[in-house]
DNA sequence: GTCTATACACTGATAGAC
DNA sequence: GTCTATCAGTGTATAGAC
């Protein structure tokens, strides 16, 4: 279906549409504040990585706190998209073995957006302090109910829920917030294919060997 | 022993020796740079933490990045202090057991330290970066020998020692970086020692179970 | 909607009195 | 060695032409 007139000139090609402007600066941003932190990051910068003049990102996002808000808040949900996982599984080995993949290809597909959730919890999470204090809070709760339960059914050894969690999240996002050390390590190359299958397979065996899920 | 003279006015009390604000302005600058970020934290409020004028930060510290550097590099040095413990072990046991305990105690005590060595990582490593590929590599190639060998003697399962050693630190440095995080979850408060002992507790089993060290 | 030019605030760093 | 006053440079944000 074409746009509401052929006869427009400022169709779809030379004219961004908002949405396009919109996601293109998100990207730029995405990256140059997983890069430098935001203090570090400029305007400026932002603008040349998202090919603009530094005007048109406070047409669109009016300040610098606006635009690092909507960043956040856009990683927050690749964040919690991968809980779905979790909760269909009928058991730990599953549950939390697709859960673990789910959070690596994560760290491997949005390093940036894990750098920039990492950094914005460490400086005590300015602008996302409300969502740790319900979405996530919420979504802790029902997962250590589902754990205790598999634990009740002597599917898994009786270790602390909240614990396995904190492990979970640690153990996947150090490969993409501390990636360059693990690049350095690796003799200065980024993890290969497989690799990451090495990554994954053998931070699955240790935890659910160690919970008592497998043998 | 009193000093070269008694009869100097500027002894100890008024005036400060030279080591004693140099600590001063890095305890402030290790606080404030975990707290901000390089690029957030501002030489006004290092001088404010510290309870001294600007100028004097730039008297100790010419510039704000040697300030930056000098923080990075004591933290890199506590970081590798816990390290002397794997080597004296063992067994597996012992060595990553006492490990675990250690670097969660670094995490305990050295928070902000942590935070900065994080945030520096996260950011490329542009001060660290020839640590990491001398001393840091060295230190790991030698852990990852001490662990085959562990394997080879049958005193654990046949793991990946590289990634076993990523789970290691991602874990324990964890509580750290994201104590934030883990007291929102605790209901705003931090965890008390029980807790922490809990904490150092539950990984210990899982990872050392998960290795094939203990039962 | 897009972009150039610019206002205004702040920061790192220094000069120079004490 | 310590501190006040200040400079030069940079950053966010905006005004206003197109």
């Amino acid at each position: 279906m074409a746009e509401t007139t052929a006869a427009s000139p400022k169709a779809t090609s030379k004219k961004m549409r908002r949405q396009e402007a919109e996601a293109l600066i998100l990207a730029a941003a995405e990256k140059v504040f997983a890069e430098a932190g935001f203090g570090g990051a400029t305007m400026q910068l932002i603008a040349d990585v998202a090919g603009l003049p530094k005007a048109n990102l406070h047409y669109y996002f009016p300040t610098k706190e606006l635009l690092y808000r909507q960043v956040v808040q856009r990683i927050f949900q690749i964040w919690l998209q991968a809980a779905d996982i979790f909760d269909q599984a009928e058991g730990p080995e599953e549950g939390i073995g697709a859960y673990i993949d789910a959070k690596m290809e994560i760290s491997r597909r949005h390093a940036d957006g894990s750098k920039v959730w990492a950094s914005e919890v460490m400086h005590g999470a300015p602008v996302i302090q409300d969502y740790l204090e319900t979405t996530l809070t919420e979504w802790t709760t029902g997962r250590i109910e589902v754990i205790e339960r598999w634990i009740t059914e002597g599917r898994m050894a009786a270790i602390d829920p909240r614990h396995l969690l904190y492990m979970l999240w640690a153990t996947t996002q150090h490969y993409a917030d501390f990636g360059h050390q693990i690049e350095t390590l690796n003799g200065g190359a980024p993890l290969d294919d497989v690799q990451w299958e090495d990554a994954k397979f053998n931070i699955k065996t240790i935890i659910l060997r160690g919970i008592g899920a497998i043998e």
